[in-house]
DNA sequence: ACATTTACTTGCAAAAAGCAAGTGTTTTAA
DNA sequence: TTAAAACACTTGCTTTTTGCAAGTAAATGT
């Protein structure tokens, strides 16, 4: 986890520090609502992220603390990545980005049941998607 | 309220495009959080945001709704920016962006007292911070 | 009238993102 | 058993964004 200095001390700021930037938030969406573990499936985001931005993101998440890579049972040519403890702390966030763009833009199909879900009985999902999550580790 | 193409039509990427850099979310933080509203006070952040990137952030979150200008009541020099309701409603994503950062940092001394509150009680901090901001509207 | 405050803009250098192509190891298929 | 394919990246280059320092123009205070 490496350490750059800080710009403030404000927690909004530290946040922002780990997964501020227009992917992060999406290769940690891919992770925990999508089930991708794979370089290969993460780079087939919706999105079209660039191979060496996604290099560069999933290192700079695993420094953070939010990932990590472990040997894919089913081959050595793969990686696995996945969510740490502090990754799955961000369920919540994600949660709400998701509760927070239904009110404002069109939502797809595909992601209707799980906005559904979140809607229904938000701490419910998320204690699911934890415990999901979490069966991994 | 510019259009700009969508990277994709998933809400999470959605969100991101309005908010999701190293900027806009302390901007929404200042005006939310530290009552700030005048170009000046954001410019005198912790993080000290070059000039001409908050004016651009300023104009990136005016077009996507989040602030809006307004005439300040003190002075025809003084610009008063505020949040909109759907600027406000991000105050859930950024109370889980505190909630985040307390397991994973320490919080300075100014910003502990409204983490307790959002501990307590999160429903009722966030009813909270939306009825003062509203009053405003 | 003149200095100061306020909200920006401009020009340039540095950093980051994006694109296309390439590398090296592991697995699959002939 | 060997050649092709899959997989996880890297490299080199261009474009875009960020960051810094200085400047501008209207409104205000003295």
């Amino acid at each position: 986890m490496k350490t750059k200095k800080k710009r403030s001390d404000c927690p909004v700021s530290f946040s922002l520090e780990a997964f501020g930037d227009k992917w992060s938030l999406l290769i940690v969406r891919d992770l925990m609502l999508k089930k991708k573990c794979t370089y290969g499936e993460l780079a087939k985001s919706d999105e079209k992220i660039a191979t060496n931005i996604l290099a560069a993101r999933l290192l700079s998440l695993e420094e953070n603390g939010i990932i990590q890579k472990l040997e894919h049972p089913d081959s050595k040519a793969k990686v696995l990545y996945q969510l740490t403890q502090k990754g799955m702390d961000l369920i919540p966030i994600i949660v709400e980005i998701n509760l927070w763009a239904e009110k404002y833009t069109d939502i797809p199909e595909k992601r209707k049941e799980l906005l559904a879900q979140m809607n229904a009985d938000k701490e419910g999902f998320i204690r699911n998607a934890f415990k999901e999550l979490e069966s991994n580790l």
